[in-house]
DNA sequence: ATTATCTATAGATCTATAGATAATGC
DNA sequence: ATTATCTATAGATCTATAGATAATGC
């Protein structure tokens, strides 16, 4: 996890570039955990600190703001999805059922970080302009690697000709439909489990492709 | 909109029922108008009751607290969406390109009410438990109008037979996909106009169905 | 000497209410 | 007399920093 490439411009006070690199994954993972049981707004600076294991002083030594913290926790998440759907990819077989097969990975990424993709989608708006610019360019990244995919499929295969735009929107559509588990769970899980629901969101979406 | 029968659990010490109504309404006007440009957090009680036009000692004479406000303006946007959306289906000629109709009637709300939408979307999370769970009851009642719609053009069409499951499914995909226009607009609305939009996504929407 | 950490708190809020005042209706 | 409204503020935060202390490396 190598958040120095895209965090560096949160200032520190520290110099020893190693320690600002554990500390700042010791707030983020005790941030990350408070955050999504209470909400950035009702969690303190303080609860930070301590849930890392160090004073508020030190704290403030790692970040300047309580803004920092929530855009170190946002690009901390986006990292590991990007990172998971990337493998995701690479894993998937490459033979007729490419779609389906990273339709499923995919969407199992989305299971297993469900608590802190919906902490994005919630929190985002809490960021500070510069912050939140940085996040939606990381978002849209992610579905980068979609739109590649299906772009892929559409030229190569027997899949019916589709222009440009309407890949990129379904590769919008699969990554939203993806966010969809998270954000709709409440409602969701009691109806489908994980597997049901790729069973059927992969039916959905092949539709349009057949 | 009329707000006594889902709002009557929030506290008030007036006994004058009209004058509730109409105080309330330049509540959650003033109320929704601030927390979609500043947020719910970071717009405070007195910003609210001026922008209504009255003090701050008469705002917390017809709620309890500031998570009542913010419960009354997700009731209120949901009501309207709901006529919306049920003014839309009773409009939908109901021949046989009724889905897309239906599709496009529901996406124009969406787009209409865009910023109050996303304001649910983000803001949901700061309800006391009570209050989400209604806010939740709403969002499950207006996708329920659309589960309707599919069931009765699946069953009476020559669309291929689907399950309950996958019809309730598309009904939530629907659904989300017209909120996706609320939440990925400041890249969306970059590349393609509500009508784009539209179309685009009643093709990708009836690949499912044909 | 320099770097990292801690304690204590300044300073700035913000929600919610108590108690005073004005308006309304009998 | 009752109902609605206002002013003034209690009380309870919470962020961020200043200045003191401890640890590290030359």
């Amino acid at each position: 996890m190598q958040q120095s490439i895209r965090t560096k411009d949160v200032h520190t006070q520290i110099k020893n570039p190693a320690l600002v690199e554990r500390r700042r994954r010791q707030i983020i993972d005790a941030a990350a955990k408070l955050f999504i049981k209470k909400g950035f707004h009702k969690t303190t600076t303080r609860q930070i600190a301590n849930a890392a294991g160090f004073s508020i002083g030190s704290l403030y030594e790692y970040v300047a703001s309580k803004e920092d913290i929530l855009y170190l926790v946002c690009e901390s998440i986006h990292a590991e999805v990007e990172q998971g759907v990337s493998q995701a990819l690479n894993r998937a077989s490459g033979g007729k059922e490419l779609l389906a097969e990273v339709i499923r990975e995919y969407f199992m990424v989305c299971h297993r970080m469900s608590d802190f993709i919906l902490l994005v989608y919630q929190e985002t708006q809490s960021l500070p302009s510069q912050w939140k610019k940085r996040v939606l360019e990381n978002e849209l990244r992610i579905t980068g690697l979609i739109v590649k995919v299906l772009a892929g499929i559409v030229s190569s295969k027997d899949f019916p000709h589709l222009d440009e735009r309407s890949i990129e929107l379904a590769a919008h559509n699969i990554t939203v439909l993806g966010h969809m588990w998270t954000f709709r769970r409440w409602f969701l899980s009691r109806h489908y489990s994980i597997e049901d629901y790729i069973e059927c969101q992969t039916d959905f979406i092949l539709g349009t492709f057949t």
